[in-house]
DNA sequence: ATAAAGTATCTCAGTGCTAAGAAACTTTCA
DNA sequence: TGAAAGTTTCTTAGCACTGAGATACTTTAT
């Protein structure tokens, strides 16, 4: 049994034997699983006239309270992405009027975003493929194996700082 | 002990207790392990001058035999970006003199792509400081942790075809 | 021998991101 | 209170990628 990491792992070996190359064994798995996945998770946004940016914008207001509502700060920090990144999917998703933008109450720099019923409808019909999609690709592990798994990612994120906010 | 997924999957537990969000504690931490580790795997790249694209391009080349060689096909299949993307990064190295473009003698269609001794000298140079930064990320794991990790993802790899060449 | 299909590489317009910085507002603290 | 520091959001230039398609060559099938 090998995979593709394993012949490159073989090859530094071969190359630089005074390197040890196993944490590539660990990083450079997941950044291919990464590539597969995104791959096959934009296939399943496409049929539903969407991309990986705006679906995250859409399931982080869906999830995040009863309103559907979040200021581009806190999206910026569940998606990982910088500030201008957010302001530029809010653009679209309000030119598509799935979100709106109102001004926070509490801060008059503030901005508060909200699902429009449009966006809630859309999301709310992409949802369950996604989920879906996503067993499909994690259905060559069995279910201990998926928990064992999703266990080690948690320690790790939380051994670089990751935090529930 | 909880990551900022946990949260993630609460909220969706909360919201739509109709879907098993499961997949998404794999999935999901996946992506943001991905990006942390691109943050600062990109950090280490930008003390030597080099970015994600360019260290994917030499490695590759690094690696693969004793001549440093290669096709864009080759480089391609191993990058997982399609042929236009390796094009536009051979000419940002070929520009700086960090590989060069031969034709092929065996088919006049192909290019063969080579490490310039200023191009191996650069990424002999980064490779220590890369597998050890990669190290570093993966030190919340103890070694048996790591190996049970990279066995898991291996595993999924080959469930979703993943293949040696 | 020739046509059709396939392969290798490149070009380019469009896209979404980052990094840097601007503008407006709020908080801190001397 | 007032100044400095911090926060929130947006703007924009530059960058690397994708997807579509062009070109040139090779392989397959008739």
């Amino acid at each position: 049994m090998a995979d593709h990491v394993d012949l490159v792992l073989e090859q530094w070996r071969a190359r630089r034997p005074d390197l040890d190359p196993s944490p590539m064994g660990v990083i450079g798995r997941m950044s291919r699983l990464g590539a597969l996945f995104d791959a096959e998770l934009r296939r399943n946004f496409g049929k539903h006239d969407l991309d990986r940016a705006s679906f995250d914008v859409l399931a982080t207001l869906r999830r995040s309270n009863a309103e559907h509502s979040l200021t581009p700060a806190g999206l910026m920090h569940s998606s990982m992405v910088t500030s201008g990144a957010i302001s530029q999917r809010l653009d679209r998703l309000e030119a598509r009027g799935l979100v709106t933008r109102a001004p926070s109450e509490t801060d008059r720099r503030g901005v508060l975003v909200t699902l429009t019923p449009a966006g809630l409808e859309l999301i709310d019909k992409v949802l369950p493929t996604h989920v879906d999609t996503e067993a499909q690709l994690l259905a060559g592990l069995s279910a201990d194996e998926q928990d064992q798994l999703a266990g080690l990612l948690r320690t790790l994120l939380e051994s670089l700082g990751d935090k529930r906010d």
